[in-house]
DNA sequence: CAGCATCCGACACGATACTG
DNA sequence: CAGTATCGTGTCGGATGCTG
């Protein structure tokens, strides 16, 4: 069962005062949890990569995407990016022990679609048969 | 540590075949970890709403973005609707076992944000006055 | 009450081209 | 190699008004 703690740390996300102010987490979250951010924390989660590496493992991402959710991570401190000054340069990214611990945590929830990702499209035929 | 069942998962949403045609589970993750899917899922946690209820338990969202969302929630079995014929009508909204299952799973994940969204920010901070 | 229809602005995203 | 700049499109998402 969902433990009392999580359901008040939900309900302070939900929440807005009078004056319509969120909360502070929500954009954070938002960035987060963006298609590509996650795709890119779990591919981080296998190992350190540089650039070309991510760009090649994130399937369909674009260069604009990647380095531009890349630098959202490390604004976060969920991504340590390390440059070596050689030329050509060579960057690195790797998760920080907080992003290691957010893609491990992200990662469980992707491996929860593995398991219930066909039933969930068996739900959608479903849906749409009883809708026509 | 994250086990390797979970990174097989991983590296499944991540691949692209050689004609671009990506993971299938892709787009459901993507209406799922939507900003407001996430926390109208959170908020059904806390018990089944009517329509109205949720439109004012989950702060900020518009009846629009919350009955697009619903749908989608609905057509993918995470969410039952069901319809009282009376007039006026009234629709409550609860969670499918499936549903219940992921959204605890979510808010374990907002629970994480509330206990580290504080180092967060600060990292922000950091990162913006090292900018400067 | 529970919504759908419509208009509209903002931004996510991709493709392409260019730089240190 | 590792990006940035620019452009164009599509979708997200809010505001408003209308219906059974």
């Amino acid at each position: 069962m969902t433990e009392p703690h999580q359901l008040a740390a939900a309900e302070r996300l939900l929440a807005v005062d009078a004056f319509g102010t969120k909360c502070v987490f929500r954009p954070i979250m938002d960035q987060v949890t963006t298609r590509w951010a996650t795709l890119i924390l779990a591919a981080l989660l296998i190992g350190p990569h540089r650039f070309s590496e991510l760009h090649q493992r994130v399937g369909g991402i674009s260069q604009k995407m990647l380095s531009q959710n890349l630098k959202a991570l490390a604004r976060n401190g969920l991504v340590a990016r390390e440059v070596e000054p050689t030329i050509p340069p060579q960057v690195t990214y790797s998760l920080t022990p907080l992003g290691t611990d957010l893609a491990g945590r992200l990662t469980e929830l992707i491996s929860w679609f593995g398991r219930n990702g066909e039933e969930l499209l068996r739900a959608q035929s479903d849906y749409d048969a009883a809708m026509s």
